[in-house]
DNA sequence: GTCTATAGATCGATAGAC
DNA sequence: GTCTATCGATCTATAGAC
């Protein structure tokens, strides 16, 4: 299958022998440069920063990735993978309740788990998505359409209240990766220095009530009490 | 009252006796420094190319804004100064279903008519709002609590269901900014160049029924049909 | 008030020693 | 493979002519 991930890993990827030393190398580099770039953009980020924070040589960063774009896009590329992933999670069964309520579950525990991921991407997005445009914009139609198909059939069969289907996904996404992407503010309104996996559960429920409850479905039996 | 909104102003604002030239030119390169800071981050943005949308020479910038930290503080100022707005026309009646809405539909309003804004705002929470802190921190927090005793009452009087009422907040923010923030992946998935008001409309509609709903509030009479 | 010129720092990227 | 040195471009900010 061709995914929008592969298309940037091949673009961007050295990929070669990938010796143990390059791997670990490269991996050390694309870790500090997310922070980075999750903190300051991507036009804001220096590579003496993404360097500095790696604990090596500016040229180091240069040898591994041939250019700041080519890093760039590696970054992209880790934090596509795990969106595809969670993409493809998220509609196997046909249970409208368990599949909707599957799809808040795992996006939060991302938010929780990859904050600094959702950031980029996030940030790209929010930055007109300049460089993932060629990348994504087709695959994220084409995954909608497919999609809203499904939901449509159990509007149709009545098995769900009748909404816009693709503005639901909009606020399955929104709504979830907000604890990652505006964990700042979250924190702040909390009146917490950090996020906790406490305040990530009360998410779960808050949201999963909310959303299932307006659809007109039942929480899942393991998502009560 | 004390706003952060003012608290900025006065920090960063030269607010001399603002002649008609001196109060047009502010509001050009106020306009001109959105664009580029909502397309760049703050430290992805450059004075040259602010200047250049605003069609002044550089240093005509450092005129009227001593500095391009001072230049974002305004630009700030102006973007909290309609956050204010939004949030103290929230909630003033005390019927839940049509605060509620007001507020859904008002943000998604701000999100139409506003949206360089609404991203300058986002891309500086996300990157840790280090320049907000100390101006917005404390004021959410309290907000936060204020309206959440509100909502905890209308509970406790079963006028609405239970949810934690800080995290309702935040689905209601978070699914209406999107549609400024991620503007474009929105306009992807629904095969657009750009997003249509009546784009909006339909979320609206969406997300007033969902969350309304799931709270099992009905929606308000104009809302409907 | 408005502009040109430029200082001083930092940027991405490359050359070349080891 | 790894590092130092450095180029040319670009950045914020200031000095000073008009």
């Amino acid at each position: 299958m061709d995914t929008a991930q592969q298309r940037l890993n091949d673009a961007f990827r050295t990929r070669k022998k990938a010796g143990r030393i390059r791997q670990q190398n490269e991996a050390n580099i694309i870790r500090a440069a997310e922070v980075e770039f999750a903190q300051n953009g991507y036009k804001g980020t220096s590579l003496n920063a993404v360097a500095d924070r790696a604990g090596l040589p500016k040229s180091n960063i240069l040898y591994y990735f041939k250019s700041k774009f080519g890093l760039y896009g590696a970054v992209l590329a880790d934090i596509l993978e795990m969106w595809n992933q969670a993409f493809n999670d998220a509609i196997v069964d046909s249970d409208p309740a368990e599949v909707i309520y599957s799809y808040i579950e795992s996006k939060i525990q991302y938010s929780f788990t990859h904050p600094l991921a959702s950031r980029v991407f996030a940030m790209e997005i929010i930055q007109g998505a300049p460089h993932l445009e060629k990348y994504l914009a087709q695959d994220l139609y084409n995954w909608i359409e497919e999609r809203s198909q499904v939901m449509q059939a159990w509007i149709d069969s009545g098995r769900m209240k009748p909404v816009a289907p693709a503005h639901l996904v909009f606020l399955i996404w929104s709504s979830t990766q907000h604890y990652a992407d505006f964990g700042t503010q979250v924190a702040w309104c909390l009146g917490r220095e950090e996020l906790t996996e406490e305040d990530f559960q009360v998410a779960t429920r808050t949201l999963s009530s909310v959303i299932l409850g307006g659809l007109g479905l039942e929480l899942p039996e393991r998502a009560r009490g």
